[in-house]
DNA sequence: TCCGAATTAATTTTT
DNA sequence: TTAATTCGGA
């Protein structure tokens, strides 16, 4: 037992041994957060006895679900085993499932990933003659999603005007059509589990009394909807623990409220407080820089993290020209880097958007460096992936009409977009899925004896692998490969993109095998799910190689030496382009976002800009982020191509006039004095706080407002349809308007528009 | 029905 | 720029 409360500061102990009722945790960035999360479920169970299937741990993301499992593993062996842990998504769909008949699901329900959503919504509006171009599949998408994270059914949606009036039939028409192919998207998951258990108390009473303990990490995340399923788990028992950070939130635009962690004590008055505020990650100077910059947002809760961290290397600068030689002077400065002690897996490369990548992943691959970029296009996105996973998708649930529509002509075999519109005019008409309907075309002797042979050799097909659906996933995929020659047509191919296919192929294959090793007992269902939530974020870090990915895929980890490029106005902080002054909610999450990356770095922070940059065709003038202003200057170094006499608009700093007093000329490498510092030793120097400089808010009298706003009933011009008139404003991420040209109505960001 | 060419729209972040 | 989708000819 005493090996649970070894090396716990006095804030970390009090939130580990807290007993009955709620608690909330406030644990700045590197503070020890998953140490308490782990140690307080093992004291749980030790201590007071509390049977570990009885404590639900929702956690952000699946890796750290995996992590918080093996670490209790060791701390409390054998027990970890029947721990609910995972994250809403997985929790939920297995209460669903668990409770299928109750809510009126089939058992064996399919989750639709968002490209799965999107191509069920454009049949959806294709189905009922709407143009997709005033509807497009993806602005819809967004305000289901939004809806449901809010918790609102079709007729709870608000339909000021006609075009949200179509929406809502929308939506309410995608539900029907989910349910008739039992799909559920990653917004049900949640949202359909709340709502039965407001219409079911019986429902309700046998999952309050599920569990006894709940915890939540990154509690600043969780939307509407989540924050009501908590609620309702701990209603009873009220011993309810989260944990987070509100500087951290970062997740808004998918409905993340930070006032669910910031006013946690008006839903539970008599919830217990921690604030965990020693920093054991980053050194003085790193915590310094992040602190200024984070201290600039107004709204948040006061707080003051600290570190007894040495000070540590300034945080550097890097001022570049352009784009190119940024992605240079990086990968020149990794370079020094590994060849100085530190590993390449010590190293990470952060950018806003994963369009970024790119520059730097040639300059990357020119050097020699190996390198893995995480995110962008999910390994189980890859349409060859996808094209397998249908399959068995259709084997497993035949009603599941997007995978069928997905792999019925793949390969070719003469089933054309005539039979297919044949076939969703059946089944609209019958309201069954399209797999009922191509069996009434099959056996229909008023159709076409071609066709009907073509369905027939595919249902043949179908019924073949169905036969074999049990003998688990592996099998049942190779079977799939063999039937259907998908290998032998890649390999005929003989293309570089074939050739790494068929390697994503073998690589399914190969994690399916895992999967039936692993899996107690393995089943078809359970890894179509596994797979559906699994992001490219979970899969783990084995080799030496230098990590590039997003802010947002960053959250939770921690790395020796981090980099942050592009940071200028309009890329981070980004902007949606809307016209006229930018949001303040807005700028403060981007103002958190960079709070977040630069405390992902232990040792080291190099914070990148450029200052013109190639975007797309012409060449763009940027401007230095005002992040960077926002740093203490005696916490800089600034180095690289900073001769230029000023900035395209010189901006104002607290710590000095302009930029011109900012950089101290050329001094190219003086920066990195880039070997690694020794072994971090035990300091018991008295802690020193450090706290946000003061009154320091920087005067932006020259913000952009250059465009004005669009309004309804405005004349607009775009660039390729000409002059138009608006007739409809749609708010939202990003916000969009319906424009009536000459040859058409259609929707358009609005900030692709200009008022003429 | 299929394939390559032409067209067109778009850049935030993800479970 | 480039990815995705539509179009037109075979």
């Amino acid at each position: 037992m005493s090996s649970i409360a070894t090396g716990l500061n006095p804030e970390q102990l009090a939130a580990v041994e807290h007993g009955q009722g709620p608690l909330v945790v406030f644990a700045g960035a590197g503070s020890g957060k998953t140490r308490v999360i782990t140690r307080r479920v093992a004291h749980l169970i030790e201590a007071h006895r509390v049977p570990p299937y009885r404590i639900l741990a929702v956690t952000f993301t699946n890796k750290a679900a995996r992590e918080l499992r093996e670490r209790l593993e060791q701390l409390t062996p054998g027990q970890a085993k029947s721990l609910w842990v995972g994250t809403f998504h997985a929790v939920c769909a297995r209460l669903l499932r668990a409770h299928a008949a109750q809510i009126g699901l089939r058992k064996d329900f399919v989750i639709y990933d968002d490209a799965d959503q999107k191509s069920m919504l454009t049949r959806v509006i294709d189905g009922m003659d709407l143009d997709d171009r005033v509807f497009p599949p993806k602005q819809v998408a967004y305000r289901i999603n939004t809806a449901k994270q809010e918790g609102k059914s079709p007729d709870m949606l608000e339909a000021r005007d006609p075009f949200e009036r179509t929406v809502r039939e929308i939506y309410a028409e995608y539900e029907e059509r989910m349910a008739a192919a039992s799909a559920l998207d990653f917004g049900d998951l949640i949202y359909r589990l709340v709502r039965e258990l407001d219409q079911k108390p019986e429902l309700r009473a046998a999952l309050k009394a599920r569990f006894s303990h709940v915890l939540v990490d990154e509690f600043q995340d969780v939307n509407h909807v989540q924050f009501a399923f908590v609620q309702a788990l701990c209603e009873e028992h009220r011993n309810l623990c989260v944990v987070g950070d509100d500087d951290q939130s970062i997740y808004r635009w998918r409905g993340a409220d930070r006032r669910n962690i910031l006013e946690f004590r008006q839903h539970f008055p008599d919830a217990t407080v921690v604030k965990l505020e020693q920093n054991y990650r980053s050194t003085q100077r790193i915590l310094r820089a992040a602190n200024a910059v984070v201290a600039h947002n107004l709204e948040r809760e006061p707080k003051r993290l600290w570190t007894e961290n040495e000070d540590g290397a300034k945080v550097t600068v890097v001022a570049c020209d352009d784009d190119r030689d940024e992605s240079h002077t990086v990968v020149q400065a990794m370079l020094m880097l590994a060849d100085n002690g530190y590993a390449r897996k010590d190293l990470a490369l952060l950018y806003r958007t994963h369009a970024q990548s790119r520059v730097f992943e040639e300059a990357l691959r020119r050097s020699n460096l190996p390198y893995r970029v995480i995110g962008g296009l999910r390994f189980y996105d890859r349409a060859e992936v996808k094209d397998l996973l249908a399959y068995l998708r259709v084997i497993h649930n035949p009603a599941d009409d997007v995978s069928l529509v997905r792999i019925i002509n793949k390969p070719a075999r003469g089933i054309g977009k005539t039979t297919l519109e044949r076939m969703t005019e059946t089944a609209a008409r019958g309201g069954t899925s399209l797999y009922a309907a191509l069996l009434a075309l099959r056996d229909d002797s008023s159709q076409p004896a071609a066709s009907r042979k073509k369905l027939a050799a595919f249902t043949e097909l179908l019924d073949k692998l169905t036969e074999r659906k049990d003998r688990g996933p592996a099998t049942l995929a190779r079977d799939v490969l063999a039937a259907t020659s998908y290998i032998d047509a890649l390999r005929a191919e003989d293309t570089p993109e074939a050739d790494s296919r068929i390697e994503n192929i073998q690589e399914v294959l190969t994690s399916m095998d895992q999967y039936e090793a692993d899996a107690s007992e393995p089943n078809l269902t359970e890894f179509l799910e596994l797979v559906t939530l699994e992001t490219d974020a979970d899969r783990s870090v084995t080799d030496d190689a230098i990590t590039l990915m997003t802010v947002h895929a960053a959250k939770g980890l921690e790395f020796p030496v981090v980099f942050v490029a592009g940071l200028e106005e309009e890329t981070f902080p980004s902007h949606r382009g809307y016209a006229g002054e930018e949001d303040p909610d807005e700028l403060e999450e981007e103002r958190r976002l960079a709070y977040v990356a630069f405390t992902r770095a232990r040792e080291r922070l190099f914070l990148s800009y450029a200052n013109q940059r190639r975007i797309y065709n012409d060449i763009k003038l940027r401007r230095r982020s005002r992040f960077l202003d926002e740093i203490p200057r005696d916490e800089v170094n600034l180095v690289g191509a900073a001769r230029r006499p000023s900035a395209p608009a010189p901006m104002r700093s607290p710590y000095g006039g302009g930029s011109s007093s900012y950089s101290s000329g050329s001094n190219y490498n003086a920066g990195y004095s880039a070997s690694r510092p020794p072994a971090r030793s035990v300091t018991s120097r008295p802690a020193q706080r450090v706290e946000p400089p003061r009154g320091s808010y920087i005067d932006r009298s020259e913000a952009n407002d250059l465009d004005g706003g669009i309004a309804l009933g405005m004349r607009v011009q775009h660039s390729k349809f000409g002059i138009g008139r608006v007739t409809a404003v749609a708010d939202g991420v990003p916000p969009r308007v319906t424009v009536d040209f000459p040859d058409g109505s259609r929707s358009i960001i609005s900030s692709y528009l200009t008022p003429v």
